[in-house]
DNA sequence: CACCCGATTATCT
DNA sequence: GATAATCGGGTGT
């Protein structure tokens, strides 16, 4: 089991985003170790990307992207979910995070499922509000560190192959709608719809 | 202080 | 396909 190095996080946003794909999340909750396969990023640049939320400069809410690379950042929205980000930049950018759109359940499974609300038929963990309210990850968990084991941390895996990566436009946004900076696994189950 | 709206999701038609 | 739920940040008065 090795863990993601920091200098893995300090590369081009988009490049961490598409090789963040197969990587493994490790949290630990409640006494129980919950490990899933991340399938699904997208790319949010600094300053310059209308999409981000480091557009425009640094303020209290977007301060993590602006931080250490290597460390979450997590923030809520809709008045109802949280959303987990990386954040990942080459130092020569001031910002940057890769949001986690969706991960495959590998272990804690039914713990996850007790996470969720029950009876549901939309998936465990298939978009980026509902894989956090399966892992647990709140905004205690912002500027977590994952590059050390703990609560929350990511493990290496084999990188995925060039051609079972597939590169499409951000989902859910109303800017910059065009850029290709979202990246999934091909013909991965897990991957969000839309 | 009022208003708008969002890196979403579940539910209803 | 459309919309309600729900609230904090950002903007403007």
């Amino acid at each position: 089991m090795k863990i993601l190095r920091r200098s893995f996080f300090a590369r081009d946003t988009d490049l961490v985003a598409q090789e963040l794909l197969g990587k493994i999340i490790v949290r630990e909750v409640d006494g129980h170790i919950l490990k899933a396969r991340i399938v699904e990023t997208e790319a949010y640049l600094g300053i310059n990307d209308p999409s981000s939320h480091a557009y425009g400069g640094m303020r209290v809410r977007n301060a993590p992207m602006y931080g250490q690379v290597g460390h979450a950042y997590v923030y809520f929205t809709y008045g109802m979910y949280y959303c987990l980000n990386f954040v990942s930049r080459n130092l020569k950018d001031p910002a940057g995070g890769v949001l986690i759109r969706a991960v495959e359940p590998l272990e804690g499974i039914e713990y996850m499922e007790q996470r969720r609300y029950k009876n549901t038929t939309h998936g465990l963990t298939n978009g980026p509000g509902k894989l956090t309210q399966a892992l647990a990850i709140t905004k205690e968990l912002n500027t977590h560190d994952v590059t050390k084991k703990g609560v929350l941390f990511v493990i290496d895996a084999p990188e995925i192959a060039k051609k079972d990566i597939m590169i499409s436009a951000r989902i859910g946004i109303s800017k910059a709608v065009d850029e290709p900076l979202r990246f999934y696994i091909k013909d991965n189950a897990w991957v969000s719809k839309k």
